[in-house]
DNA sequence: AATGAATGAGAATTCATTCAT
DNA sequence: TATGAATGAATTCTCATTCAT
């Protein structure tokens, strides 16, 4: 019966992960509103019923997303220490594996973001769950950078906003269309890098 | 019978603006979709079916807003061919502006973008209508910059994508209640500065 | 002031006639239901709230409607009376008569047919005014007919009931669309007082 | 899970059917316009949404309508061929049926008439449903009666509309509350045979 | 657990009618 | 009298959620 409980238990979550697939896909593509359960179910391939033997209701699927982003924060979260070597290097690489995530969860993104924007209990989860540990582990890294003269010393706190404000902002552009950020995907670190790190002024 | 007609015009006028005023507020506290009509028109003090003397449908009211973000844009537009004399001066100012602008119409944005990020036609309209003339302007000036060594040679394109994306993602930061962001807003146009004119490096 | 108030009398009856004009396109249509008083104010090009100066409602303007037909019927009343000679071409032009009222107001038709089916009160009107009238009138002729042995002894009642059914079935199967109807109407009363005389049989 | 099936469609079959008899009843009372959904459903006995599940839109409840009266029409429509024996008898008998039919329907067809009578796309699905189908029947026959000597020589599409109005025009006095035609309508197939073969003339 | 029909609260929208100008 | 903006009751339709099977 262990083992029975297992095989069940994964089933569950295979069944879980049907689901969200489902709700990113129709999240993303008709906004969180539009969306409904029957589109979900149908794309998922499981009864309107059913939804609700895994999540308690439309808004429970959200957060399910979120704590999909959250995991794959997670995963990446890692990298930020591996770095070794020419900060120059590492920036451009970090730049890079973040706009891959980025990139690799846009429609992740697509459905959550709008919701996440006007739904305050929503939003402070978003902000405690996938915005806020970022910070955390990177603060302190740039701190050390500072103090060994790597880079000038700033508001870590902005320094980081910025940073990370002007990734989202190229995401959310990319998701409102613009075709010249979205065929750059690949050039942007680079470029960024180059920005960041030596300014426009020659 | 002149007057009297432009007696009429201004109170429709002023009919309108307190509807679009109404709808910005409960937009941006609920979001498009779970706003609704009886909510505005509260706001508004008018009856529901006013709302349709003056606005076509819910969406519409959408429009409307988009349109007022676009005012906004070109009352500010002369500003960026006022600049003169030293660049880093300008570009601090120019920053300033429109994060002025943008905190300014914190809750318009917080109305719209939500509901742009998913409905598709709203996009088209609010890229064609906000973001293409922005660079439009910005475009021209940038290139003259490189050609007179102001700044060095980058993808001017991706460039201007990479500033205004900055800002767009600080909003949006903002929005999503980063209290950071929230309180550092002023000084945020001279970090940008320092950061994107000289670069992190030291 | 008399005089004045005949001219008034004359504009107000003009207006009358201009809206109940605008009122019969429209409830032809779009019907009654989905006519609106707007588009019966657009069409007589007057504001919609000169329409409740003239009329207390929209079943109103149908109320007008039918004293409209029973103006027509009533000038056609006469002919009846008029009725000479050979009783077989009498009938012809009978018949001819009243399917040319009815084709000259088949808009007027289609606008009230409809709701009186629908509408108790308006029904008993309709039945009171247009119809019970025309059989009063007839009643009488047809038992002289039968008298004086010109046709043979039927149930007079259903005689004219089944004659004026076939009018008014001819009238609807034109109104639903029926073209072998609708492009023989002129040569409908020689069919019908053939039938109707002769009889099939040979 | 194949009598399981049959089953959820009879169940199925019965709602939708339980749902056309309440329309049925409302609509003939109201008036399509003035009948609501609430009152459908409740006359039903089911939520308001209930009835979407069966249907489409409020038109579509009198598309189900009219496919009934078509069934109706099928299931009469073999009789025609049956007749045989002496004419006069088989047209009395034929007359008998047809308003047998349209009086067990009356409800019907004050449901629908008024609606199909104003409604463009609906009076296309009627003469393409309900009427053409008769008279296609119907032409074949009646030429045959006439190359066999057994009817007068008449134009065989006008004849049968001339008939088929005289129908339809009673029921619709009936409906509009002609009580001699309502008491008489048993009598009506007599009168109506005697009449269209042999003639008024003596 | 899975199903999907039933539910009914809730929202957008329409439009006859009123009434201040 | 004429106007047409304002009103708000009324209606259709949607869809998250429940629950009997």
């Amino acid at each position: 019966m262990g083992k029975n409980t297992t095989i069940q238990a994964l089933r569950t979550e295979a069944r879980r992960e049907q689901v969200l697939d489902a709700a990113t896909k129709v999240f993303a593509k008709k906004g969180f509103h539009k969306a409904t359960i029957k589109q979900i179910a149908g794309e998922a391939e499981v009864a309107d019923g059913t939804i609700y033997n895994y999540f308690a209701d439309k808004t429970d699927l959200l957060l399910g997303l979120l704590d999909r982003i959250n995991e794959t924060n997670q995963r990446q979260g890692h990298f930020i220490e591996a770095g070794k070597g020419d900060f120059e290097t590492f920036f451009r690489t970090y730049l890079e594996h973040r706009m891959n995530v980025l990139r690799d969860n846009l429609a992740l993104f697509q459905a959550i973001l709008p919701e996440v924007m006007v739904n305050e209990s929503l939003r402070e989860r978003y902000y405690e769950t996938i915005v806020a540990p970022t910070y955390r582990v990177a603060e302190d890294y740039f701190k050390a950078l500072q103090a060994n003269g790597t880079i000038k010393p700033l508001d870590t706190q902005l320094l980081m906003r910025v940073i990370s404000s002007t990734l989202l902002g190229l995401l959310i552009s990319s998701l409102l269309g613009d075709e010249a950020v979205q065929e750059a995907w690949e050039r942007l670190p680079t470029v960024i890098s180059e920005i960041v790190l030596r300014g426009l002024l020659p």
